[in-house]
DNA sequence: ATGAAAGCGCTAACAG
DNA sequence: CTGTTAGCGCTTTCAT
């Protein structure tokens, strides 16, 4: 194809005004620049990204690190990104880790292979000590608060919402709750959860927590379990609404009323949620999503607080 | 940072040498080579993979163009990508549309711009026509089936999968059925939807038919106004299981029995379709992206149908 | 206002 | 086996 050479010599003139031309230069004639317009039609000419990103340095691209992208609550913050991304027109490139450290690290590496010009963590697998040095290559952002004055974060309170929400159950009456975690105690949240958990009804028994829960399937096997122990949990506290969809389901099928015999709160506000009429915690995740593009544009180093919404439907 | 000269120089031999080592050619003395690695070592360098794809004139980059990044069919289908990206080493970036046609050719300049060698079209909003001239720059491949020679396809028979479900409903003994439809006849599916509905009922009251279905809301307010018809459609069929969603809690809400006032059958296998039981037409979107990944990185134009699944549930 | 020339960081003939 | 050299396609001083 084509290159600024070509046209260059096609309309008579040098390759500089060309790239002026590209670049919408003041001080080019109306004349050269009308020449090399034509030029550029005529040959259906498109300047090389690859070789303009390559001296400038910069690459109008983030990456967004996410452990599984068939999961409604990444997929809510990837949203959010795309949202903002598209306005602002940067690429935004998906980087799949499955929690696999080396797979994360890897990825980090396009910082420094002058692929990204930022990342977006918005859930990690390897401690922050492994991932500061790659702040050196561009801006790392996290979608989950952290103290590191080199990582902006675009974050929302959990352990507030949690205690909210076991506080909640507390004052309903309620004195035997359990609930399911994504991952064990290697991730904050689950850590969160647990501090929440515990800050309202002191020592938890962990029969009463189920971890490993990710999709529907995962919220039916939890519930088989934790209604099945004694004393029956009166309350279940689910991490996403999927995963309560699950338990709502299990718990109809041996016959619990819901609320009467079980309540159930979910997370995030999903589909499934508002079919079953289930209450959620909704941690908006969209905009912190959209507020952590912003920040990885920005190349801010800030932390910037969303709020969270609790859900009230027929489920509590 | 460290470029491959300054290597060359600490390690006392040409940037060819280094290349060699960092390209893991044969032909390089060990002593060379570990003398070369030791200085990369040292210096903690990385090749910036901006000049190499420069050079090589190939990225590792594929696109996918996607209308909606919350919806849970494309989410599908991007998830399949994603997939097979991981494993063969590519990076994927998320090309978001809304259906606006300036945005999707905008998108697949990024082929001509060299900044990615495929581009995976999950749906179109631009006809063929002016598309094809992009193939010219890079590998297009698409989920719909075209039979234009230049575009790879991954697709499923929407048509056939249309017919056998409004085949099976009229086995049942539905008379008056309804469905709803994302787009109107601009696009494909909604064509091949109203064409398997005539097929198997005769000419179709537009009444019946309830297009910008896309979520939960827009299933809830297509009951809403479907249910109303006289006479009531006994079954519907919904382009998604959270419309079909939408459908069902409408429907309860005004005291029908699901299946017997009205047979629901959703698609894509949803969480919120098993949640609430509903019966759906699986396209395997999961598989089709998976598929479209690797037409794509081997710059294939072949053909490849997905077969499709009907999952019969409580709803029908 | 315009052009020549020096790179950005890397790869790959080519010669030796 | 190794180095020299000519690019890949573009931007940006620096003169004029």
């Amino acid at each position: 194809m084509a290159n600024i050479n070509e046209i260059a010599r096609l309309a008579g003139v040098s390759v500089s005004t060309v790239s002026r031309v590209l670049n919408h230069h003041k001080y080019v004639s109306e004349e050269k620049r009308a020449a090399v317009q034509k030029i550029i039609d005529e040959m259906n000419y498109t300047p090389n990204r690859n070789a303009v990103d390559l001296i400038r340095g910069e690459t109008k691209k983030i990456g967004v690190i996410i452990p599984y992208t068939n999961n409604q609550a990444f997929d809510q913050l990837l949203h959010g990104v795309l949202n903002r991304s598209v306005e602002k027109d940067y690429a935004i490139i998906v980087l799949p880790t499955k929690y696999n450290p080396d797979k994360e690290i890897e990825h980090l590496f396009m910082l420094k292979n002058k692929l990204l010009d930022a990342i977006i963590i918005t859930s990690r697998a390897n401690p922050w000590e492994d991932i500061l040095p790659f702040t050196e290559y561009g801006s790392v952002i996290s979608c989950e608060y952290t103290g590191h004055p080199e990582i902006g974060c675009s974050y929302m309170d959990r352990y507030a919402s949690y205690l909210e929400v076991f506080q909640l159950l507390k004052d309903k009456g309620h004195r035997n709750i359990a609930f399911t975690t994504a991952r064990g105690t290697e991730s904050t949240s689950t850590r969160q959860t647990i501090a929440a958990y515990e800050n309202v009804f002191g020592k938890l028994d962990r029969a009463y927590q189920q971890s490993d829960c990710f999709r529907f399937e995962d919220g039916y096997a939890a519930g088989q379990r934790l209604l099945s122990l004694d004393p029956r949990p009166t309350a279940v506290y689910a991490n996403g609404d999927e995963v309560a969809g699950g338990i709502f389901k299990y718990a109809k099928s041996v016959g619990l009323d819901i609320p009467a015999d079980l309540v159930i709160i979910g997370q995030e506000n999903q589909p499934v949620g508002v079919g079953l009429d289930l209450s959620s915690l909704d941690h908006q995740l969209v905009k912190v999503g959209e507020q952590a593009f912003d920040l990885a544009m920005a190349k801010s180093k800030a932390k910037v607080e969303t709020p969270y919404k609790l859900i009230l439907r027929s489920s509590i």
